[in-house]
RNA sequence: GCUGGCGUAGCUCAACGGGCAGAGCAGCUGAUUUGUAAUCAGCAGGUUGGGGGUUCAAGUCCCUUCGCCAGCUCCA
């Protein structure tokens, strides 16, 4: 397993920040500062914790580059806009950014202006000299900027022992700054620098503090590897869910319904449909009930449950009869199934009872935070509830993320990473239960984890306000990480609704509960698997697994019998016997990734047979039907 | 929710500084009867997201509202 080491600032370095909008750790202190990025800090001695996940392609020379680069933006913004007030601004991923306090947003003859100054600093090999500071000397330095003063205070009065303070110059800048930087500016390439968006950003990452101007910006070592770099997005975008979930027609979203609601064209449910039975397969083998609950349930349902005093600004408003009295739109399915597992007496022997159904929920996301389908108000979480004696919660869970990794390496996930998510020892006011339950629950799950032997990290503030949990990630296209499967531990909720079950001792016991989700969201999992796949779905859950193309109208009677065949063996498949060249026809399969064409003309209606054209563009060969739908069958199978 | 940007035909995108809204693909009709990534011709397609304003004149400028995008915050 990789912990995070929790070091002193003055041996260690701000390594990586990798995707975005999660942060591990809690603690708002400067060290482990809740930077927008996820920051993964660790000691300079890189080698020693090489097994972190550093992302892919990962130098620490342009590490230093960016870094150094972000300082030469910030002279030149601070030249453009004289009241700017520079705050921070680390390398991250492939970029760096700076956040600035500024007198008016940058406008893009700001951003043109900015990034040629860039270049000419660039030019003038300008040395960084570092030197080390007395807080008095620091304070005067940077008496016109509060946010510095801000950090220069923590830096002396951080965790006990006052820590060095470093500055940085080059040129006419100087920057409040730990390094490490290049020699000098001619370090960076003028050709290898490009700015690249200004966003919002709030000081010290707290929407209740200052909003700041982020500048983002990239940089490289030199024209083609910035260029590979751009065209890098630009393929990414190619591949977003977004426009590959239009091209392909998959789902759409509809102003009239409204934002984050999507609507599954046939071909989008066709494709979830085949994950669907894929996964109630899976759970009928392991066990799992199917129940079936309605998509609205009373308010003091989720006032027991906590889910609407804890979330009331993220549900949508509920459906009041009277006052405080009324209906709520379900925005989870666990007080549903509590409530299956309350409709009689439990006794041990039927442990455990594991309750699962494809819940639709519906949570009220802040505007800022919708997206496609990885961000959605309305969804499906392939929801199940697991009600066993404690003693059995280690196997269960163990169970739970066999089930979870089954079902991403059917789908050939292979690059996910694993978290485990904890309570913010600092901020125990999130959470409902008693301190000494969630020990219980945390080391419960962490030793589950651990005998799967999977590598994970630990972060803390990010489990459930009801338990820990085991999350999934996985990154989408534009490099985004995202929550896919999770695997709660809870005992709270049990005591919240005071649910028990009969042991052989003849008493009431209180049961524990694990809430689990392989896909997560049916939503957003698609979303990311599209992304992942590129728009090329394997054949067992391609929404169109092979089409019937006929070379001429002549063969419309053998193609239509061919495609009755198919279609009787319960095969998703089309014909298409419109009067139009083969070629034609290809060209549009292809580019809509149909996994297999089927084509008929004289020899294939003579010999009662199909010419197979993959979708890589392969000859297959001709065979019989059967055969085809042989060859289907063995391939699905071995997919999962 | 916040900061910034963007909304033109089903899709991708044009329309100099305010001066008659256009193209390709898709669609429809007809011709063609095709052997592995685009056959030809014709037709149709729009209250430029909605509302308000400035102007002789608004896709273009201003206000407002809805939606989308990037980032921040949030994420049971």
């Amino acid at each position: 397993m990789v912990a995070l080491p929790k070091v002193a600032r003055s041996d260690c370095i701000v390594l990586a920040v990798i995707g975005q909008s999660r942060t591990i750790g809690s603690s708002k202190s400067f060290s482990r500062a809740r930077f927008q990025l996820k920051t993964i800090r660790m000691k300079t001695d890189l080698a020693a914790q090489a097994e972190m996940h550093i992302p892919k392609g990962y130098d620490p020379r342009l590490f230093k580059v960016r870094h150094s680069a972000a300082h030469v933006m910030a002279q030149a913004v601070v030249e453009r806009f004289p009241g700017a007030r520079p705050t921070i601004g680390p390398p991250i991923e492939d970029r760096f950014y700076y956040d600035f306090d500024l007198p008016r947003p940058p406008k893009e003859e700001d951003l043109a202006w900015i990034e040629q100054r860039m270049k000419e600093i660039i030019k003038g090999r300008h040395a960084f000299s570092v030197r080390e500071v007395s807080p008095g000397e620091a304070r005067e330095l940077f008496k016109d900027n509060p946010y510095k003063i801000e950090l220069i205070s923590e830096l002396v009065n951080g965790s006990g022992n006052a820590q060095p303070i470093t500055v940085y110059q080059h040129d006419t800048f100087v920057d409040l700054c730990r390094g490490p930087h290049v020699p000098h500016t001619g370090y960076i390439k003028a050709n290898g620098v490009k700015l690249l968006a200004t966003a919002g950003a709030y000081w010290r990452g707290d929407a209740s503090r200052q909003q700041l101007t982020r500048i983002y910006g990239t940089a490289w070592k030199n024209r083609t590897e910035l260029e590979a770099y751009l065209t890098r997005l630009e393929e990414a975008r190619q591949r977003d869910h977004r426009s590959l979930g239009r091209r392909l027609e998959l789902f759409t979203f509809s102003d009239k319904v409204g934002p984050g609601l999507p609507l599954w064209l046939p071909k989008g449910a066709a494709l979830r449909e085949a994950l669907v039975s894929f996964l109630k397969k899976e759970q009928l083998r392991r066990n799992y009930q199917p129940v079936i609950t309605p998509h609205i349930g009373r308010l003091d349902l989720y006032r027991t449950s906590g889910h609407y005093p804890y979330y009331k600004e993220s549900q949508f408003p509920p459906m009041e009869e009277s006052e405080g009295e009324g209906y709520l739109l379900k925005p989870m399915n666990c007080p549903h199934h509590i409530q299956v597992y309350t409709h009689r007496r439990r006794s041990y022997r039927e442990l455990p009872i594991r309750l699962a159904e494809f819940g639709q929920v519906y949570r009220y996301e802040q505007t800022g935070e919708l997206g496609g389908l990885t961000r959605v108000r309305g969804f499906t979480v392939d929801d199940a509830h697991i009600f066993c004696r404690h003693s059995q919660v280690k196997a269960e869970i163990k169970d739970t993320i066999d089930l979870t990794l089954k079902v991403l390496s059917s789908l050939s996930f292979e690059d996910y990473s694993v978290q485990l998510s904890l309570r913010d020892p600092e901020d125990t006011g999130k959470y409902t239960g008693r301190a000494a339950v969630w020990d219980e629950a945390e080391s419960a799950i962490r030793e589950a984890v651990q005998e799967t032997g999977l590598r994970y990290v630990e972060a803390l503030g990010e489990a459930a306000f009801y338990g820990p949990k085991v999350d999934f990630m996985v990154r989408d296209a534009l490099g985004r990480e995202w929550q896919l499967g999770t695997v709660q531990l809870d005992y709270n909720l049990p005591e919240r609704f005071d649910l028990s079950y009969i042991g052989p001792d003849d008493q009431r016991h209180r049961p524990a509960m694990i809430h689990r989700a392989p896909f997560g969201s049916l939503e957003r999992f698609v979303g990311v698997l599209i992304e992942h796949c590129g728009g090329a779905f394997p054949v067992w859950i391609a929404p169109e697994q092979a089409r019937v193309l006929s070379i001429s109208e002549r063969f419309e009677g053998y193609a239509t019998s061919v495609y009755q065949q198919l279609l009787s063996h319960e095969m998703r498949v089309r014909l298409d016997v419109r009067s139009e060249k083969v070629g034609y026809k290809i060209r549009e399969a292809q580019s809509e990734k149909i996994p297999y064409m089927l084509v008929v003309g004289a020899r294939e209606a003579d010999s009662g047979t199909v010419r197979v054209r993959a979708r890589s563009g392969q000859d297959v060969g001709a065979m019989s039907v059967p055969a085809f739908v042989n060859r289907i069958k063995e391939e699905s199978a071995q997919a999962r």
